[in-house]
DNA sequence: TGAAATTTTGCACGCGCGTTCAAAAATCCC
DNA sequence: GGGATTTTTGAACGCGCGTGCAAAATTTCA
């Protein structure tokens, strides 16, 4: 059924270590020959089997990409980037979806058992039991997004703090100062930088929050505590949000209740996902280079495959501001 | 460095068929020696190569899934329950983008090359030559959302026809009669039978369409196709659209030219993706089980695996009307 | 207690491939 | 043209695992 190299031997009459030779490319081979093999195998509809190469050799090209919720535009947006990085560079995604009450101590088990040439996590929770079990197998492992306390491995994130600096510095130089803060999950590392930047921006500037809530990057949430922060009696001007889906969610809310953005209060969001251009209101946010990011990872991945006890690094890709109309 | 089964033979003092034996659930093996044998590879980290385990068995454990752009909501929504149902049944997804300008041929042959147990494609476009490059291997093949022509493989999607039939019953009992249609991208599935379905059911009643456009499913798009039909001099009463992410820029398009929802024009969508439900105007839609489609999708896969000579089957799974506010 | 029936175990093989090593073929130089 | 050198080739091995088969160990029954 299936067409072996053996078969392809045999067709071509030649060895089988013929046929493996001629499909690797640095190979000492006759040119005459390889072609006739290669001409052989093509028509016998043959390829390698990369599973069978994967065992002896030292690469399997197999890398496991952990994902939070795919249907969030951000980690969707990232995803799609990682995805195709590998992709076109011979690499083969193996994707373990992080999903809520998923068993990922399991989940990574199973994907090391595949003997991947390493790991991508680009999920905000449960890093640091992955990074132990990756580190224990000896797979080369790569955060975005977190970086790990007392360098625990190699990660590539966005300056969440230089992002809310930006932010802020507009904010303020448009005279607002009775700003709001809206975060993410309490747990993220996102989160936690970005609320740091905006309160050391704002303190370099003299003020203060003057209120701060907490959702949990989704949409609804922002629209839920956007309604609760703009209905306190606090005669906002500004409210900043942890993450673009919270403050589209925060525009609706302000819609809802008649309030005019940006000339009442300013709405601002963080990373730029494809979507924050459009709606009722284009969204003033920060961009994360997820497509850098990814580039970033790549390399930091196939650096520690070659020298896997180089020191951990820490890669921050740059951010931009983006000025749009809704702060 | 990576501990093998003849590691923790040696450790426990058996032989190494033992411990093959040991981690297969219905082998004969004494109770006790069992548990010995599995307490020693937990100990020593051990854990079965699944490369290896591949190599011989007849299946690997990976499935690979042809996602197209995963930035947009409904193809992210539906990976997310892809991924999550074959994870949680024990296969791995081999994730393959298929993005503009990727190699489509050169992607599926390198995935058929790690010998998956089967592929799902929920890539609306370049379905015929993955299908023969599928079949010629030997791989189940599952579409989703597109039936091939001669029902060429096995396939899920859902009743495009019927959903259409029951949006356009709603805007027509609510007295509606000008109705335009917002197509998606000229070549899939989704959008042939979507407008076929529209076309069909508004015939019942007697009517016509007032206007077609076409957009390319995305928010964008919606946007300017919206904008376009608007501001002709057609009085529409009722804008159905290919998918949600057009009807949600159809909406801001409304919005844009002071055109109030649902009382001067109904705007439809297709898909039901989670955002459906949020922004300015909650969205009446029709419901695309992505639940179901990836359950059936797995149950396709599974008996074509027991038995690959199974004649072809197209499941159609229902969809529901989902009544919002906006039409 | 001894032989027969029944587990349980270990040996050996093969999955498909890359790769080492020595033999064979081709090339070179005088 | 013959011997030395280089290139090309093919047989053999191992990667880590599952499994068929026969030997060994255990249990059963009289």
């Amino acid at each position: 059924m299936r067409v072996t190299a053996d078969d392809v031997a045999k067709a071509a009459g030649v060895s089988r270590a013929m046929v493996s030779r001629a499909f690797t490319p640095g190979a000492s081979v006759a040119v005459r020959k390889r072609e006739h093999v290669l001409r052989v195998a093509k028509a016998l509809g043959y390829r390698p089997n990369l599973i069978a190469r994967g065992l002896t050799g030292q690469r399997t090209g197999l890398v496991a990409v952990v994902a939070g919720e795919i249907s969030r535009p951000y980690e969707a947006w990232l995803l799609e980037h990682l995805v195709r990085v590998l992709s076109t560079n011979g690499y083969q995604p193996l994707l373990l979806p992080a999903f809520r009450d998923a068993n990922m101590t399991e989940m990574i088990d199973h994907a090391l058992a595949y003997q991947v040439d390493g790991a991508i996590v680009a999920a905000g929770s449960v890093s640091r039991d992955i990074a132990d079990r990756c580190q224990a197998s000896g797979a080369p492992l790569v955060l975005i997004g977190r970086v790990l306390e007392k360098n625990g491995a190699d990660a590539v994130c966005c300056d969440n703090i230089k992002g809310m600096w930006q932010l802020v510095e507009r904010l303020v130089k448009q005279g607002r100062q009775r700003i709001a803060w809206l975060g993410g999950t309490a747990d993220t590392f996102s989160d936690q930088e970005r609320s740091q930047g905006v309160e050391e921006a704002l303190a370099h500037y003299g003020l203060s929050l003057q209120a701060q809530r907490r959702g949990n990057f989704s949409l609804s949430s922002g629209v839920s505590e956007g309604l609760a922060l703009l209905d306190s009696r606090l005669s906002l001007d500004a409210i900043i949000c942890a993450n673009d889906a919270m403050a589209l969610g925060v525009v609706e809310a302000a819609a809802q209740r008649g309030i005019r953005v940006p000339d009442d209060v300013a709405i601002t969001g963080f990373d730029d996902v494809p979507g924050a251009a459009w709606g009722r209101c284009p969204l003033t946010t920060v961009r994360n280079p997820v497509n850098e990011t990814a580039l970033e990872a790549l390399r930091l991945l196939e650096t520690r495959v070659q020298d896997p006890t180089c020191d951990n690094q820490v890669i921050r890709v740059g951010v931009t501001l983006v000025p749009r109309s809704s702060g």
